[in-house]
DNA sequence: GTGATTACCTGACTTATGTCAGCCATCATG
DNA sequence: CATGATGGCTGACATAAGTCAGGTAATCAC
């Protein structure tokens, strides 16, 4: 029957095979080859080295040469080569180029708000679409060190407390905890890191110095979509990385029992548990680790 | 940023396109242009018929005869009259045409098999995969009367089952409540449908009858990918037709306030509230309906 | 500087895919 | 059995996509 993981994962495949074809067949509308039309697109998601082109289409580098010849000749980019390197060469769109992208990004953005209009549930349909997103583009997540006070942390940020206003008996309010300064969470004194999927932020984890050897872990979140990837781990040891970096011995932290999943975290990845060293009204769990 | 719903969808649709790029670019593999393989796979899976195959693949009436040429060149279809109507005609995989079908299907196996692999936790994604496969093939869903006993039918209330078992306080013994019998549940007595989507079995209800005018619904379950699609009021309205076919006027149900999405929903379909009609120790509400 | 390497381009192909008009055999209808 | 419709086939094209062997200019290693 039908109901195997290996039949479950092709009727997925052929579920959004068909779904992949329309988007394609779509695209011919605006009398372009598809070909040609790809490299238009890449190039407006801001993939302006012919190589980076080349390497993310999987083209031959005679082929895409033609492409671009082609895409020139209708006046919708112009390359001219890197002032770094006088072999390669940079394309960029022109006025003409940039309005037909956005006329591709147009049908895109369509077809998405058509499929989720279709759909009585959509939030629970992305959530599921999350998810898979994620799996399958596990290699590709990136860490990336950005300002908590950017709109992609303050995103996850709050994420983070909702959740935790979900999950304590008490409900959260972040004003009852002591909310690090945001410099504090900033090199030289701290750091903050972003787990990022293909331009969505997953994960987040803080940590927030004083400029001494101590510092503490805060702000530890993966999104319930990224959830069983092992995320958490690869972030903790990026962040314990850049603590190394920053000179500092001494790393703490707190939780709540009401996070078992990060309790146990801790608990197997080298830290030991210590006695309360705030009173903040949350945490009932602590931790220290040297590095 | 890009947690928006639009941006979400697309960066789903991002991540599938890649896989099933690299699908359809491992199905070169057998020396073969996607365009035959494909044909050659559509035939493997059943669709013997010229004119399904064109219809499935959307593809030019001329260009499938000269695949179909191709294919019949290399030994691996032969094509035959249709004996209904000679103007048309049928293909059918020869013993070679057999084999390489399954090197194809095995090359999807595999990829499928891998992918599974790669994810440390294999039965969420597939949740999650089950459910965006059910929400885009949506339109296609079809129901079926099949017998109760078949096995699409005993893994449907197999699960039903577990998920009583799961929220029920007591647990959920099938033994202690009255199994209706198999062949209450086939006509001229009844009917059991399964609601399929692509091949995955994603709801049931039967229809238990005893040859008189009075019968009742059991067993109305849907796969948990599979709620928020308005399934349950499609299979109800179908078994409530097979009713009537079956000249059946007084239908009955029972059911517990454990489940409430099913109450609510015989509450605004037309059921109205009645005595407890049988000893059944689950049940604690129960509902008649003129048909 | 010399020679090797790199990045891209061009020309000359082949193959795959798609389109269209016209053909023939068959079928439905009266 | 004449008529028109249907289903598939063929020939003649056209375009898209992919491959490969040079070629040129810039860069790198020494």
């Amino acid at each position: 029957m039908s109901t195997d993981p290996v039949s479950r994962y092709r009727r997925f495949s052929r579920a959004v095979t068909s779904e992949v074809g329309a988007l394609d067949h779509s695209f011919l509308g605006r009398g372009r080859p598809l070909g040609t039309a790809r490299v238009l697109n890449a190039i407006g998601h801001g993939r302006c080295e012919v190589a980076a082109i080349r390497d993310y289409l999987r083209l031959d580098s005679g082929l895409l040469s033609r492409l671009l010849r082609s895409l020139e000749a209708e006046g919708l980019i112009t390359t001219a080569p890197d002032p770094q390197d006088a072999r390669a060469r940079i394309a960029t769109l022109t006025e003409a180029g940039a309005a037909e992208f956005r006329a591709y990004e147009e049908i895109s953005d369509q077809r998405a708000t058509e499929a989720l209009a279709r759909h009585p549930r959509p939030e629970a349909l992305l959530a599921a679409m999350d998810l898979v997103a994620s799996a399958l583009g596990r290699d590709r997540i990136t860490f990336d060190e950005v300002d908590p006070r950017s709109e992609a942390a303050r995103y996850c940020l709050g994420e983070y407390y909702a959740e935790l206003a979900r999950r304590f008996d008490t409900g959260f309010d972040v004003s009852l905890s002591r909310d690090p300064e945001a410099t504090d969470m900033i090199a030289p004194r701290g750091s903050f890191l972003l787990a990022m999927s293909d331009g969505l932020p997953i994960g987040c984890v803080g940590l927030k110095g004083q400029g001494g050897p101590l510092a503490e872990i805060k702000r530890l979140w993966i999104a319930p979509s990224a959830r069983g990837l092992g995320l958490s781990r690869r972030l903790m040891s990026e962040i314990e990385a850049r603590a190394r970096a920053l000179r500092i011995t001494t790393l703490r932290l707190d939780t709540n029992s009401a996070l078992p999943e990060a309790v146990a975290l801790y608990r197997n990845s080298g830290w030991r548990e210590i006695d309360r060293f705030n009173d903040d009204p949350y945490p009932d769990h602590f931790f220290e680790k040297n590095l």
